[in-house]
Parts: C-alpha cells; structure tokens; sequence
DNA sequence: CCAGACGTTGTT
DNA sequence: GTCTGG
DNA sequence: CCAGACGTTGTT
DNA sequence: GTCTGG
C-alpha cells in the first residue's frame, strides 16, 4: 500500500503547517505544485529530524546509503511498521533518520471482482496530515547525491478495512515532534504509530485516470459515484 | 570464513 | 511474468 | 501504486 | 553497513 497521494497545498500553506521554511534552492526540485498525483520518484517535501526547522525536498523510494544499485528505491516505497525494526534496509534510519511526509490525501485500489477502482481518502480534521516516514542520504558511485525517504505502512483501521489491507501511518498532530525526537529511542518511537481515529477520516471514490500517473489536474480528487464502473 | 541479500504489495 | 519509470 | 516495456542487427 | 546461509 501506499503508493500514491496528493499534496495540493502551496509552499506557504506547508510553512505556517510545519512551523518551518523551505530553502529556496531545494525549492526547484518541487514539481509540480500543486500535486494531484503524487508518485514514487517524485521529489516532496519532508521534515526531518536533523533540521526540522526546513522543509526539505526528498525523491520518495528509500536507497539505503549502502546500495550500490540505484533501482532498489523502487522497492523501497514502503516500510512495514511491523518489521521496521529488524530489516537491514531500515533500521538505521528508523533509528536516527525519520521524518514527516506531508501529504492532503492518500490513494488506494479497492478490488472488487476483476477491477481495482482508486478510492481517495483524506482526514476531515486536518488539512495536511503527516504520515511517518524514514530518509537517507545516498552517494552514487560517481559521487552523485540523492535524498531518499520511505512512507511506513501499518494494518488497516476501520475506515480502511473495507478497501485495502494496508494503509500509510497517519500521525497525530501532537505526536510529530515525538517521531522526529532524535532521542527518542526507535523502539519507543513506532509506538506512537496507532490507528488514526476513523471518524477524523473519510474515504470515496475517484475517477482511474488516476492511475496513470501523466494525470495531474485538479478532477482527480472529485468524488465519483459509487455505483458509476464504466463513465470514468 | 566468504557470498549474497538487503523490500513491499499482491496473488497463488 | 518481471522489471523499469513516473 | 499503476502503466508500459520486454530485443538485436544493421542502416540512416 | 550488517545479517544470514553455507
């Protein structure tokens, strides 16, 4: 799970959510603004604990510093909260690396039958919520620098149950600073991911041109009906 | 000791 | 089926 | 996550 | 880098 999202706020909006600035420079690799479709290999903005009074811009699809092969972050999209701990690609960062990903919205495919129709859920409660994730600083052989980061993934809560057996682990406002604590020993960190409260969230259907990730306009996160299978 | 993997999702 | 790209 | 490619040789 | 398997 959790392979695309939308962040559709502007930079100022993400600033005065954050209490945080983004650096200028990072700033051009932010593209597009607002993004309807956001997908693995695009760069976002994350807060990390290292410097949290930034928001920096990071490719989503974690490398881990040691790799040597570049294409392993398009396996890396996700962390499972349940093993985080113990799989070598994480821990460290888990440790000593994690960070916010903002997000407005998160995509995910219902099966139902043959079909897989996307469903877009938000949080009625907040207007960018945080979803817990860890980052890394990755050196290619010829010396080339990428920042990477990874969205964690925990079991479904009730709103989620009826469409996908995972979802992204959405934090609670007032646990963000605890996930970026970097005394906070990792451990006791993944504790702070629980179920998000279902009656601060709701979920419905969205058009497939979602699926294409070339889509990006403002009609994907409409409403669709339910029981419309064949217009969209 | 060295070599080789290191991940998630979904589907069977 | 499996990998790569977005 | 989904979509789209998946190959070589030789010629322009 | 660090763990697992042989």
């Amino acid at each position: 799970m959790c392979g695309r999202s939308s962040l559709t706020k502007n930079e100022k909006e993400l600033e005065e959510r954050f209490n945080a600035t983004f650096y200028s420079d990072e700033l051009e690799s932010y593209n597009p603004i607002p993004n309807f479709n956001v997908a693995p290999t695009h760069y976002m903005p994350v807060i990390t604990s290292s410097d949290p009074e930034h928001i920096h811009i990071f490719r989503w699809g974690l490398l881990p510093f040691w790799s040597k092969d570049e294409k392993i972050a398009y396996k890396m999209i996700n962390a499972r909260v349940e093993t985080i701990l113990e799989k070598n690609s994480f821990k460290k960062a888990v440790q000593s690396r994690r960070c916010l990903v903002p997000m407005d919205g998160f995509y995910e495919w219902k099966r139902s039958g043959k079909e897989k129709l996307p469903y877009r859920i938000v949080t009625t409660d907040q207007e960018i919520f945080s979803v817990a994730g860890i980052w890394e600083r990755w050196k290619s052989p010829e010396g080339k620098e990428i920042y990477t980061f990874s969205v964690i993934t925990k079991p479904p809560n009730e709103i989620m149950e009826g469409i996908h057996d995972r979802m992204p682990a959405i934090l609670l406002p007032e646990q963000e600073k605890l996930w970026l604590d970097e005394e906070l020993p990792a451990q006791e960190a993944i504790q702070l991911i629980t179920d998000y409260p279902a009656n601060n969230m709701k979920a419905y259907r969205v058009s497939k041109r979602v699926n294409s990730v070339k889509e990006n306009d403002k009609t994907l996160i409409e409403a669709i009906p339910e029981n419309n299978n064949t217009l969209f």
